[in-house]
Formats: structure tokens, C-alpha cells, sequence
DNA sequence: CCGTGTTTACTGGCGA
DNA sequence: TCGCCAGTAAACACGG
């Protein structure tokens, strides 16, 4: 039974999905005891190729049933005394990759990674995590490429190679290839950062981790002998149990460049030292509370480099000077700048939004682990369903302990905005009676620029009332291509644009007099630097 | 010395 | 392949 689907990239730090998968392993864990499942090719939820539609779903669990139709539709492969699952590989958050299962590199020989297919460890296969999830472990294999070629980009999972592996929490910090020793040290420090903001600064529980973490590496390098093959394209990464502790203590980097960022600093607060700007860009993203140097040097370099940054009198306290967008006062900027903004909130809310969802996650991992105990005859799907509706449309009021004061602010859940915010994160379709697949984007997506056509959608909303969802197809350009062209002196007409006489702004009237200026493939990125001049 | 500001060089990603 | 862009690193100068 497909329950779901989940477009497919590490970059889901948002943590989209993670109640859907809570819920999706306890419905697991409770289906395996109360059925007796073997081990065989069940209990184990999983991302499934759907090749007509091109999506990832979620399958509850391979059952017979399930193993039966993939088999039948050629999914499923012998091999040996295994079988495999073809284009078959779990969200990067749920699943990371042990060292000794891929043996190449994919930017070298990327061409034998045209499949992935994954299947259970054998328990006594030597290959073995260094540490072990419970149960959990699964063993990720390459293929050769297929005879068939079609629909390549999507049934071969290559792509997935091009993920920055190193940014996924847990992966082993050991990672050396092509690396210089600096950039490992800056890495460690990136690390280091990372826990001693979430952890209120406590340079205690900073320091202990990292020794335990240097221990651990040591263990594992003394251990493993093939720590410095440079073929291994992700060694000793640990499934992850936990994804949204993840998202808790690993801030990503902000989806904004450094020039974005100080303009936001400057147009917020007109003009800003060095120093200032630092401080509301630290302020404001817990990715750049590092006290190292390297932020800021890229921030003074994007300064000194950028003719749209004024350096203006000398502050008054202090070294250096105040520093201005050079043509802040314009219209034109003052429309930029309610665009930005949008994005900025949105940006923000989108971070309330899965701290949110975290500790709900979190929460109900808790209550879950409890009521499974107590509540072993609770098999039922038709509750499980429920229970996954429900963690999935819930609005959670919990208190939000973790996050930066910025994102605190737009998790009031009495206020409008909030209210507009959790209707837009449901992702979910906008009417239960809808039969087909309707996408959404997810924040991830948004946020990161990724370029995916797989999205998350909910494909069972049988209890699940309609919610308004922002639907506009880019959520950070909010703004129609028609509003655009109207406050541009843009006219319409069929596939081209014109100029229009200025006094002729409100689409009412034909443009009298009009010279092609633009065709469709005319970007109309209004506020960007393409803006029509 | 340190923060600030400028400049150069290099790298990787991406699109043409 | 090339150019552009963003990011990063680093050298250097300046001034308090």
C-alpha cells in the first residue's frame, strides 16, 4: 500500500516527512508482532520508484503481497541467494551508506551507478555498521546500467551521488577524500559550532562531544581497514534513527547568498557597521553564530567587491564606517525590498515550521514508544491511517525550546501568520476527493533551489479536511507574471510582450501603440538584477 | 594587536 | 569548453 510519497534529496532537512515515517515504522513494528512477519522482505519501510508517474513512494511495508507485485513488475531481481529491489533506496535521512558497500567513486565512474538497489544485510555478513541501530541495517549495492536506457535521469539513482554527503549529520567526519587537512579542521569547527549553539554555548558538552566523537573516529580508523580507500564514496555512515535530532542540532546553511544577506542587514536597518552586520546576520541565523572568521571575511569581501554596497560616514563608536545600498531610496528598490522581505518571512516560517514538526516528532516518538508497549493489539490500519493523518494535518502547540528567538516569533499559533503558515505546511491536497496526483513543493525544495519533480503528497487525506494551500507554482515569487507585467508597463498579447503607453497601466484597455519588445521566454525576474531597466 | 577594508587568486557549480 | 557567479582563502594596508 502506498501511503505516500517523498521527493527524494538530503536536502529534506526540513524534516517534511518525519512524522509520516514515525508513524510509518511504528504501523511497521506493530504489523511485524502482531503478523509474525519473518525477515525476509517485510518490515522495513521504503521509497519505491513508481516508473509511470516518476515519484518516490512510501510503502508501508513489503509484505508477500507487495514482494509479489514488484516481482511481477520486474522490480525485483534474483541474485544468487538474494534478492534485490530495483531502484529501490531509502531518503538519505533515514538510510546513510555504509563504506564497504560502494566501491567507486561516482564522480570517477559514475557511469556504474546508473542502479541502486538495496537489501537487507545478511546477519552474518561481515560487513558490518560500526554501529548498529537496533536491527536496522540495510546494505546498499551498485549495478551496472541497465539495457534500458529510457527515462535514465530518474530511474538512475547517480544523481543521488551529487548529494554533499558531508553536510548529512552522522556521517563520519573522517571523510578525506580530496580533502586537505584545513578543510577537514574547518569542518570539525563547523561541527563544533553547530553543538555549542544548541547546547546554549556550553563549551562543556562541546568539548566532551567532540572527544567522544575524535574517539569514535579513532576506533573506527584502528578498526577498519579501508578507512583511507579513496573509492569509498561514504564510508561508515550511520543509519539514522533520529532525523529530526538532526535537523535540531545541524543549522544549514541559509538558503541566501552573503550579498542577500547584507541586504536584507542594511534594508532593515538603513545603514550598519562591519560589525553590525554581522551581528543581525548572526542574529538571525543560527548557521552563522561561528565565532570563526570565514563568514565574515566572505561578508567584507561581498562589501568591498559589491558596488551596490556604500560605505558611507564613520561610525561614530568604533572602528570602520556605516555602510548603505547604494540605491535604497528608489522605487524600484523599495518593490525589491517587499519582495525580499516575502521571502525572508517566508524563509523564517518555514524554519518555525519544522522546529515544530521536530518536536512533534520528538514528542510523539516519546508517547509512541509508550503506547506501543501498553497497546500491542493496535494493528489496525485503518487507525494507523488515522494516527498518520493525524500526526500529519496536526497542529502542534508545543513550546519551542531550541530555536532562535526570529523563527520563535512566527510559531505563535494564535496569530494569523501562523495560522496561514501551517495551512501551507500540511502539503496536503485540497480535496480528499481528488484522484490524481496533485504536487506540491516542499520547503526543502524551495528554500535550496533544488529542481526536483518529486514532492510530498499524502495520497490517503480520508479524514483530512480541505486546507487553502499557497498556490502559486513559486512561493518565493509570489508574484504573478501578470501583476509583474502590469506594474512593469508591460502589455500582453498572445505569446508577447509589449510596451504600452505608461498612462495605460490597469490591463483595461489595448495598447494602443505597442512594439514587441519581449517573447515568452522573456524573464520576467522583476526584482533581480535581470530587472527591466 | 585587532578590526576593518581592499584586492587577488582559486575552486566548484551551473548554464550557454 | 567557456564564462559567470558565489564562496573561500589569504595577503596586505590602514587606523584606533
Amino acid at each position: 500500500m502506498i501511503i505516500g510519497e517523498q521527493r527524494l534529496s538530503e536536502n529534506n532537512y526540513y524534516g517534511e516527512t518525519s512524522n509520516q515515517l514515525d508513524g510509518l515504522k511504528r504501523k511497521i513494528n506493530t504489523e511485524n508482532e502482531s503478523r509474525n512477519v519473518n525477515n525476509s522482505y517485510s518490515g522495513r519501510p521504503g521509497i519505491f520508484k513508481n516508473f509511470s508517474s516518476n515519484k518516490m513512494h512510501f510503502v508501508e511495508s513489503l509484505t508477500a503481497e507487495t514482494y509479489s507485485t514488484y516481482q511481477n513488475s520486474d522490480q525485483i531481481h534474483q541474485d544468487g541467494d538474494q534478492s534485490y529491489i530495483n531502484l529501490t533506496v531509502l531518503t538519505p535521512t533515514l538510510i546513510q551508506y555504509d563504506k564497504v558497500t560502494i566501491g567507486c567513486r561516482p564522480e570517477e565512474e559514475s557511469e556504474h551507478f546508473n542502479q541502486i538497489n538495496i537489501t537487507k544485510f545478511q546477519e552474518n555478513n561481515e560487513i558490518s555498521l560500526k554501529s548498529k541501530p537496533k536491527d536496522e541495517k540495510y546494505e546498499v549495492k551498485n549495478y551496472q546500467q541497465s539495457d534500458n536506457l529510457e527515462d535514465n535521469e530518474d530511474k538512475n539513482l547517480s544523481w543521488l551521488f551529487n548529494f554533499k554527503l558531508d553536510e548529512i549529520a552522522n556521517l563520519s567526519p573522517e571523510i578525506k577524500r580530496k580533502r586537505s587537512s584545513h578543510q577537514h579542521h574547518q569542518n570539525h569547527q563547523v561541527e563544533n559550532h553547530n553543538h555549542s549553539y544548541y547546547q546554549n554555548n556550553n563549551s562543556n558538552n562541546s568539548t566532551l562531544q567532540q572527544n567522544q566523537n575524535d574517539e569514535n573516529n579513532i576506533q573506527r580508523t584502528l578498526k577498519d581497514p579501508c578507512i583511507e580507500d579513496d573509492l569509498n564514496v561514504a564510508e561508515n555512515i550511520i543509519i539514522c534513527n533520529t532525523p529530526p535530532t538532526f535537523t535540531l542540532h545541524t543549522p544549514k546553511k541559509p538558503p541566501f547568498t552573503y550579498t542577500e544577506l547584507i541586504e536584507y542587514a542594511l534594508e532593515d536597518k538603513g545603514e550598519l557597521t562591519v560589525s553590525g552586520i554581522y551581528q543581525w546576520i548572526s542574529d538571525r541565523f543560527p548557521y552563522y553564530k561561528s565565532n570563526d572568521d570565514r563568514w565574515k571575511n566572505s561578508v567584507r569581501h561581498n562589501l568591498s567587491i559589491n558596488p551596490h554596497f556604500r560605505k558611507g560616514n564613520k561610525a561614530k563608536a568604533g572602528a570602520g564606517h556605516l555602510w548603505k545600498i547604494s540605491s535604497r531610496e528608489s522605487e524600484a528598490n523599495f518593490l525589491a525590498w517587499e519582495h525580499k522581505k516575502q521571502r525572508l518571512d517566508l524563509f523564517f516560517k518555514m524554519e518555525a515550521a519544522n522546529q515544530l514538526k521536530v518536536q512533534n516528532s520528538l514528542h510523539r516518538k516519546v508517547d509512541d514508544e509508550t503506547n506501543l508497549n501498553k497497546h500491542s493489539e493496535y494493528v489496525c490500519s485503518q487507525n494507523y491511517d488515522a494516527e498518520l493523518n493525524a500526526a500529519t494535518a496536526s497542529i502542534i502547540k508545543l513550546p519551542l525550546e531550541t530555536c532562535s528567538p526570529i523563527i520563535a516569533k512566527y510559531v505563535d499559533t494564535d496569530s494569523p501568520v501562523s495560522s496561514q503558515y501551517y495551512q501551507f505546511q500540511e502539503i496536503l491536497p485540497t480535496s480528499q476527493h481528488q484522484q490524481t496526483d496533485e504536487l506540491r513543493k516542499t520547503a526543502g525544495e524551495i528554500l535550496n533551489g533544488v529542481r526536483r519533480n518529486v514532492e510530498v503528497q499524502i495520497m490517503h487525506p480520508s479524514d483530512l479536511q480541505s486546507y487553502s494551500i499557497l498556490n502559486t507554482e513559486d512561493y518565493l515569487n509570489p508574484i504573478s507574471k501578470e501583476e509583474i507585467m502590469q506594474e512593469s508597463g508591460l502589455g500582453r498579447r498572445h505569446d508577447e510582450f509589449y510596451l504600452i503607453d505608461p498612462t495605460i497601466v490597469n490591463g483595461s484597455e489595448e495598447p494602443t501603440e505597442v512594439f514587441e519588445i519581449f517573447h515568452e521566454d522573456f524573464n520576467l525576474n522583476y526584482f533581480g538584477n535581470n530587472m527591466i531597466a
